[in-house]
DNA sequence: TTTTTATTGCAATTTTGTTGCAATAAAGAC
DNA sequence: GTCTTTATTGCAACAAAATTGCAATAAAAA
């Protein structure tokens, strides 16, 4: 993990008077280190030592925070770490053995973004993008 | 309601062993009459009528036989007509009034996902995308 | 109409997410 | 370093969402 990640994290937690805890660090940790993660997924990884509750409220407060983003990957919700960390990208996942790719081209689909919103007089704010596949090693083995 | 639609579920219903069921029909009218919809909401519009555990089941049948997909919108799981009933296209949504426009230029989405996906050996099988910001009514009262 | 059995709906259960509150531990003051 | 303050944690209890087994029902074929 970028340890320059969990100072930047610990800064973030302080500029907003919360406090830096084991939990936090902890989860933080896992998300760093990690593809993105469901919440079963943290909560299996985290084990028994913290407490199911401090996850959830500390994820939500990691959103709020812009420490982490939900994205859809596979009909799941799940957390990676939020633009500021890992910059802005998308996702093609391997159905196969779930390993994920990312993708940085960003350029096409903001320009393709903005031609269909500029049709119809919608104002862009986010968008998702994910692809699904099987990536090349499982197609070899198939 | 286009009652091809209906003719169709029940083909393809025949065509695996599946029984023609009010409760089948009636939650297939509710995806196919209005615009992608969350299980709860499904769930609320269907009534007591329809169990809920029949709505669960036909749910996933659905989705095994093709008849509807699960979208990712605003965060939301959601359902729809699969691309049999209504095309491929893709889902701009509103924030702020939760209006939901399609989006059916798939050229230049394909072409990209393509180019992507070679540089890495990934065979795409499908896709995922969504924008989400705010339509032009709700932009100019704001 | 009768028979067969896929499907339904109920009840009970499991899983997932939330809330209140006393105990704990982080951060600043001394 | 110790004391004080209070944000955070973890427990327990709760609420909501999803799943399972099974007897009753109703769709389809005989």
């Amino acid at each position: 993990m970028n340890p320059n990640h969990e100072d930047r994290l610990k800064e973030i937690l302080k500029d907003n008077n919360c406090r830096i805890t084991n939990a936090r660090l902890a989860t933080f940790k896992l998300i760093t280190d990690s593809k993105p993660l469901s919440i079963a997924e943290i909560l299996s990884k985290a084990g028994p030592s913290i407490d199911r509750v401090s996850v959830y409220r500390n994820l939500e407060l990691f959103q709020k925070l812009g420490v982490v983003n939900r994205v859809n990957i596979g009909w799941k919700h799940k957390f990676e770490l939020s633009e500021e960390f890992v910059g802005h990208h998308h996702h093609m996942t391997c159905a196969s053995c779930h390993s994920v790719f990312e993708i940085e081209d960003e350029a096409h689909i903001d320009e393709f973004i903005h031609s269909v919103a500029e049709k119809v007089g919608f104002v862009p704010a986010s968008h998702t993008f994910e692809i699904d596949g099987t990536c090349k090693s499982c197609a070899k083995a198939a």
